[in-house]
DNA sequence: TTTGCCAATCGTAACGTTACGATTGCCAGC
DNA sequence: GCTGGCAATCGTAACGTTACGATTGGCAAA
């Protein structure tokens, strides 16, 4: 179907003489058939150009062999949104190579996340769905666990139901991050956490804080900054906290705005990165290499996120008694340009 | 279908004591059913939660109501990817208010278009392809057209065969941009091309041609630089430029990378951008706002872009003898921070 | 009462696939 | 020659939907 009319079982089985069966049967191998009538079909039907029909196996069998991936846009700004695309790459690859499409939905951040996976939901034709951008006891969970909805996400949710996903490793992350800087000789260092996500604001504040007591430093909750950090808003959080008389020398951002923001208040300050202030920025895509400053970037391969949600979620549409995918994929640090 | 056992017709046709085609006209008002009935068949359906199985209907009709976009990504950078968020926003966006699905289909550079144009054909399961980066003569529109595969091209391709396509009026913009930047006093301007892209190349230098006689300035091929411009080859070429005895002192940017790599050779040269050298960029996500750098940029709403590409098709789809649309989109003009 | 008409509803087939049980043909064993 | 058993193939039904022609019932006109 779909748009031309192609070849069907049908016409490739009278082509041949042999029943519709015996063709379907011949084209996955089965053990019924004899060999040199498999040959016989297999050779039909690509010289047909057959390629089966999705609607009507997804209708026999109740498989679409489509995923659909829920994505928010922040709209505001999509260099936050940058992540995104070898996330999208990585998903598509890993569908396609094990016969499955993949759908985008693409969300704005006035939409109610709920709202959207009933539509999802209802607009059926998927297998299963990708969530994002999960928060604290996020509810969607629950909602599709009772639906039995096959799903994985990306991200924990801190919620004790078991559920399929793929995180970073966020805690890991702020550790080596904030464990770098204090080996730079920072003694004073700030931590920058995003509002939104409570789960990954947890984790890399328990990095941040082994760090810190592993080095035997205070822990100094003034140093940590917690909100919707546009980049003016950044710019203001690290501006305020070079003026107090016992400033921060290092920086663990939260994210690319983050950086601009410290970068143009470091700026402002006449301090100069890689010397005088030190900053760690969380970079999915080595935007920070093109800004020629001095820093390093815990970087995670988004590709292989996109992969690895893709895997664990066929993995659970095809097997769903097996375990579910629960991921932790790490970071590497890489120093980005050195003094 | 898709996930759980969701009521279907026959369903909510025994519970009524009606019969599945009373049910199913009654759903789309059908003329022929009571009014009352409708009503009935209506506030059941609702109350069951039903929703047409979407493969029971593609099989019947022959339509996917699934759209399907290749994407391809430069994977070197993905800086140089990120107009492609917008532009599955938009597309995403108005799919879903036609009922329609977005797939996306990512492929690497790697990959030959053509063999993946096959593959997803085969793959089925769409009802229309939009297609991108369409190079001069592009092979894939005969391939598409004799096919009778509905499509829709972002980018013209020179080809006088007639699809649909929606497009950037690139002409316009390198038109805009030379003008502004003469107006702006450089009596040399120098223009950055794409190696990959003929058509795109064209437009633009058709633009900054008929910009530059208009102000009665000569042409100098020596200032304009067509090739695979990263960053390092961005600063080489316009390094070399400012070297020349009589200097370009503006530029208009291929893209940010462009940028990027010129801002990079006029810091090193020691000159002002916005004062000593001036700077119109292509950027379609305002990344450049966050270089705080003042230069002009030429803007597309690439949300609008995705948008058109969908609407575009559907009506090429639901109306296959209306003619094709073949949309240019204007951009425009911002200073992002002024001297 | 019969006929004709129209509105309302119903039954059947078909889209292309796969699962399952039925059928065919062949050959060994008695 | 008949039976049992097995390999190979076939036929039918079903997934949920829609198109199309058939059927029903009621009521007005003859």
């Amino acid at each position: 179907m779909a748009f031309n009319s192609r070849p069907n079982l049908r016409q490739i089985a009278t082509e041949l003489g042999l029943s519709v069966t015996t063709v379907s049967r011949a084209l996955k191998d089965g053990p019924e058939v004899r060999p040199d009538t498999i040959q016989r079909v297999k050779a039909a039907a690509n010289a047909a150009g057959y390629v089966p029909n999705l609607h009507g196996r997804a209708l026999r069998m109740g498989l679409t062999r489509t995923l659909t991936a829920i994505l928010p846009m922040e709209t505001r700004d999509y260099l936050s949104d940058i992540a995104k695309l070898p996330l999208i790459e990585g998903m598509t690859l890993a569908a396609r190579e094990r016969g499955f499409n993949l759908s985008v939905f693409s969300t704005t951040p006035e939409e109610d996340p709920q709202e959207n996976l009933s539509t999802l939901i209802q607009t059926g034709g998927s297998d299963g769905i990708i969530i994002t951008r999960m928060v604290s006891e996020d509810p969607r969970i629950p909602f599709l666990l009772e639906r039995k909805i096959p799903f994985i996400a990306f991200g924990r949710s801190g919620s004790a139901l078991d559920y399929s996903f793929v995180d970073v490793d966020n805690e890991g992350i702020a550790f080596e991050a904030t464990q770098m800087l204090i080996a730079r000789g920072c003694r004073r260092v700030a931590l920058q956490l995003l509002s939104r996500d409570d789960q990954y604001s947890a984790a890399r504040m328990r990095g941040y804080i082994k760090a810190t007591e592993q080095a035997g430093l205070p822990i100094d909750l003034q140093l940590v900054g917690q909100e919707d950090f546009t980049m003016e808003a950044s710019e203001g959080w690290i501006s305020r906290l070079l003026d107090l008389p016992d400033p921060p020398t290092g920086l663990v951002c939260a994210n690319e705005l983050g950086l601009l923001g410290a970068l143009s208040a470091t700026r402002r300050k006449g301090l100069a990165v890689g010397r005088d202030f030190h900053i760690v920025v969380r970079d999915s895509t080595h935007i920070c290499r093109y800004l020629s400053v001095p820093l390093a970037a815990h970087t995670v391969d988004m590709v292989v996120v996109g992969r690895s949600l893709v895997e664990g979620l066929i993995q659970q549409i095809t097997e769903p008694e097996a375990p579910r995918m629960q991921h932790v994929i790490e970071g590497k640090i890489e120093i980005i340009a050195s003094l």
